[in-house]
DNA sequence: TAACAGTATGTAATAATATAACATTTATAA
DNA sequence: TTATAAATGTTATATTATTACATACTGTTA
């Protein structure tokens, strides 16, 4: 279970934005999108996604400076994330694969390096842009 | 053996720059370390930087909009690339590792989604920032 | 309730990153 | 040589993100 946070105004509005459009999100696209919510500025848009990146609400794509919401239920905070991406029709999907989370989790080499955090992203072409 | 490119002077300058640096760096401070050189415009670096990523000899680190010296003599496109960055000093180092790299390029899952290119940054304390 | 701390908001200005459009030149090869 | 692709030069502009400062809201505790 997620745990519950009240989201502020303006952080609603932006994640229910970016929920209902199924896919990543801008940051400039989604301030035009909420300009008639009174939402006005950039700055009010990068701050609700500061937090609700945060807070694992959504992730960002940092190829594509995008924004998606979390397609899992578990992700609290945006930690451990891998993202499969279409390079033809710029689907983005959120990878949940219970063996390769553990496998990047657990990732160690002789680096003396302490992994805290990872972000994936394969690249690809998605299943019907394949059979085109 | 990494196939010898004939880089272009704009192409040699800039990676000589980079690959001298040791670490990560930005087009635009790129751009400002080759201004006594000739190169004046943004566009010039940014297309320099695409063709060298284009052959591997850099790496573009997305989350920091920077750019690194391949640090494997194997890289011949960027096509399945690994770092870890240290979150408190910037550091950035390419993993080198052999069964990371088959895991990520073998992956495949449930999508029907044929993975041609990976992605993945790795984030923590370095050595030495760990110990302070 | 009053005082405080932490979080969120509003607004303007500006910084940092990246690309479009067009003209010209250089390298490679048929 | 002629054609083609690759690279360069230049100006302008688009896109992404942050700084700085003022104000308001929310929850906690004296
Ligand atoms: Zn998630
Ligand atoms: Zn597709
Ligand atoms: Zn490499
Ligand atoms: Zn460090």
């Amino acid at each position: 279970m997620q745990k519950e946070h009240n989201l502020s105004k303006n952080q609603k509005i932006i994640f229910d934005l970016i929920d209902k459009s199924g896919g990543p999100m801008k940051a400039y696209s989604i301030l035009f999108n909420v300009q008639k919510k009174g939402i006005k500025a950039p700055l009010q848009v990068y701050r609700a996604l500061d937090k609700l990146v945060e807070i694992g609400k959504i992730h960002k794509i940092e190829s594509r400076n995008a924004f998606i919401a979390c397609q899992n239920s578990s992700c609290q905070v945006s930690k451990a994330t891998a993202f499969s991406i279409c390079e033809n029709c710029e689907n983005v999907s959120e990878i949940s694969n219970l063996k390769l989370s553990k496998y990047l989790s657990n990732f160690s080499d002789n680096s003396g390096m302490k992994y805290s955090k990872y972000n994936l992203e394969f690249f690809g072409l998605c299943k019907k842009c394949k059979s085109k």
